[in-house]
DNA sequence: ATGAAAGCGCTAACAG
DNA sequence: CTGTTAGCGCTTTCAT
C-alpha cells in the first residue's frame, strides 16, 4: 500500500517477489504456466507494492485498448441519447470494454481526426447523416465502424436500426382508423435516416389510405427541440384545422402539446398528438403521450455484440439489422 | 490515400519522404526545427499513405492519453447528468482532451480499477458519495481527482460545487415569505452530499423563521425518480396538510407535482411545489416549476480548467469552490 | 515452469 | 535544421 506515483513497473514487482519479469506479466495475464505458489508471491508483491500496470505500454504490445468511441448527439436536448448512452456504456463494460464519447451532431473532420488518432478499437455512432459517409469510410478504413439508430445509404456498414418506416406508417393507420382525417405533420430539413423514414411511412400510408396531407399542415423545424414544437403546432393550426399532429421526435411533440394548448384547444378532444421515441418523459401523467416505442436494449445489444464479433473478424459480411417497434397509446391521442 | 490496414509506422512514412523517422515525429508534433520543404514532403507522404500516428505509442513515450474519466450517474433518470456531461465533454474537446464515460452511481471496487487501469491522465466525477472515500483515495494515488456537483468531507480534493446549504435555505425563505407555512419535503436515505446540503439548509431555515417541518411531512423516497417523487407527495398529503412541497430534485419535484394533482389537489392554488437544479424540463409549459438553477457552466469549467491546472503541477493544494445559484420562479410557486 | 531477450512505434536527447 | 540513438513498460517467443 506504498503511495508511490505509478512509476512502479512490473520489473519491480518482480525483484520484490524475485521473480523474473516475465513471469509478473504471465501473472498478469491469468496465464496457467505459473505455479501456484510462484503466482502467490507475484500477488502477494504487486498488493504490497500498490502496482498497477501501465496501460499504454500494454495497448502497444497488445495493439488493442478496448476504448470504443459512442459518437452520440444531443445529450442534453433529446432524452433519447442519454438513454441510450446509458445502455451502450453498460454493455461495453460488461464486456470489458470502455467508452470515449464523442458528443457531436452529425460528423466534422476534426472528430473523425480525434477518432482515428484516439487509439479506439472501434466506433458505435448514433448519429450519422449521408454527409457522414466520406468520413465514416475513412474511420473505418482504420477500426470496425457500426452504425445505431441512424443508417446511411453504403452496404459497407454494419447497420441497426428500428423500422422507422413501419412505424411512421402505423401513426398514419392509427389516425385513419380512428376517424382523424384533418392531419398535420412536424418535421424537419436535412433529416437523418431516422425521421426521413418516418416522414416517408406516415406520408405514404396517408397516401394510400385516400387521405391528404396538405403542404401548409407540415411544419418543418430548423432543430428539433420542444421551444420548436411548440411553435410548429401554433404554425399548423394558423394555417390550417387540424384534429391530428404526428412529430416525428417525442421532444418535438411534446412541444407541439403545450402548442395546440396554447391556442386554447384542448389535447386530445380538439387535437390528437403522437411523438416517435417513448422517452421517459412521455408516460408522465403531465405529458402523458402517444408515441412509439424503439427497441434501444435490443437494438444496442446486437450492435455491441456485432462489434466485437467484428473486433475478432474483420471480414465480416456487413449486415443490416431492422428491429421492430410497438405503439403505445396514451392520453394525447387514442 | 491507400488503404492499408493501420499497419504504417511513421519510418514508412519517412522512408517515402526521404527523411529520417525522427523527423516525421517532428511534423508530428509541429515542431519548428523543421524546414518548411521538408515538412510538405512529410505532410504529402502522410496524406499520401494515409498514415496515422499509433496513440499507444504515442502515450507510452509521452506518459499522456489526453483521456479523462468522467464518472456519472442516472444519465437515463435525472437530464441533469446527461446536461453535465455534454458540458463536460465539450469542455475537454475544446482543450484536445477526450473523456472516457463511467455511468455508476457511487464508486465500486471495478469502477475504480477499471479507471486506475484504463490508463485516464485524470478523473472527474459527479457523483462521489462519503462511502467513495477510500476509492477516491487510491485513484488519486495515480493521476489527479477532482470532484463536480458532489463533494465529500475529506480536505485532499479539488472540489467544485453549487451552494446546495444556501439554496435549499433560498426555497425554506421563499415559502415562509409567501406564507406558506405547512411544509413538506421529499427526500431520501443516505444521501450525497448535494442533497443532504439542501435539506440541511431548508430545514435550518425554516428553524430559524420559528417554522415545524414536521415529522410526518418528510417524505424518504428509495430513488429519486418521477414515480417516487408522485407517490411521495401522495404520501405526505395523506399524512398531512401541507400547502408547500420541497422536492430536494427536479425530477422527484415533477413526480410531486402530478402526485398533489392526482390527489385532486391544485397547483399551485393548493400546493406550492418547488424543485431544484433547473433540469430542461422544468420550463416546459406543462410543467413550469419553480427551481433553483445551478451555474452548470461555470461548475463545469471551473473544474476542467482546474484539472488541466493539476496535470501540469500536480502538487497544487487543493481547492473548495462553491459557485452561486439562481432561484428560478416559475408558475409551480410563487 | 521460469528466465533471457527481442522488440512494438513512438519521442527526445544528442550529435553533427 | 536533420539524422542517429536510446529507451518507455509491456507481451511474447525462445531457451532452459
Amino acid at each position: 500500500m506504498v503511495a508511490s506515483n505509478g512509476k512502479l513497473t512490473s520489473r519491480d514487482v518482480a525483484r520484490l517477489a524475485g521473480v523474473s519479469q516475465a513471469t509478473v506479466s504471465r501473472v498478469l495475464q491469468n496465464s496457467p504456466l505459473v505455479q501456484p505458489a510462484t503466482r502467490q508471491a507475484v500477488l502477494d508483491a504487486i498488493a504490497q507494492s500498490g502496482y498497477a500496470p501501465n496501460a499504454a505500454a500494454r495497448w502497444m504490445r497488445t495493439r488493442r485498448t478496448g476504448i470504443i468511441a459512442l459518437v452520440v448527439a444531443n445529450l442534453a436536448v433529446n432524452p433519447l441519447y442519454p438513454a441510450m448512452l446509458q445502455l451502450l456504456s453498460t454493455a461495453l463494460r460488461k464486456r470489458g470494454m470502455s467508452a470515449s464519447v464523442y458528443e457531436e451532431e452529425d460528423f466534422s473532420e476534426s472528430t473523425m481526426r480525434g477518432i482515428v488518432e484516439g487509439g479506439v478499437d472501434g466506433v458505435i455512432t448514433t448519429t450519422a447523416m449521408e454527409s457522414s459517409l466520406p468520413f465514416l469510410e475513412r474511420i473505418a478504413d482504420q477500426v470496425p465502424v457500426i452504425l445505431l439508430h441512424r443508417t446511411v445509404s453504403s452496404k459497407a456498414f454494419d447497420q441497426f436500426s428500428s423500422d422507422n418506416h413501419a412505424s411512421g406508417a402505423s401513426v398514419a393507420s392509427f389516425f385513419a382508423k380512428n376517424g382523424r382525417k384533418k392531419i398535420g405533420l412536424i418535421s424537419g430539413y436535412n433529416l437523418p435516416s431516422t425521421l426521413r423514414e418516418r416522414e416517408e411511412g406516415f406520408a405514404a400510408e396517408l397516401a394510400r389510405r385516400g387521405l391528404q396531407l396538405k403542404e401548409c399542415a407540415i411544419a418543418r423545424v430548423p432543430k428539433f427541440s420542444y421551444a420548436t414544437g411548440a411553435e410548429a403546432a401554433r404554425e399548423i393550426m394558423m394555417a390550417h384545422d387540424v384534429n391530428a399532429i404526428f412529430g416525428v421526435n417525442d421532444i418535438v411533440a411534446i412541444g407541439a402539446l403545450d402548442g395546440v394548448r396554447s391556442k386554447g384547444l384542448a389535447v386530445p378532444d380538439d387535437v390528437w398528438v403522437v411523438g416517435h421515441d417513448d422517452v421517459p418523459m412521455a408516460a408522465w401523467d403531465c405529458i402523458n403521450l402517444t408515441t412509439v416505442a424503439q427497441s434501444r436494449e435490443a437494438m444496442v445489444d446486437a450492435a455491441v455484440a456485432r462489434l466485437c464479433a467484428r473486433l475478432d473478424d474483420q471480414d465480416l459480411r456487413p449486415k443490416r439489422v431492422v428491429l421492430p417497434h410497438e405503439f403505445i397509446v396514451r392520453g394525447s391521442a387514442g
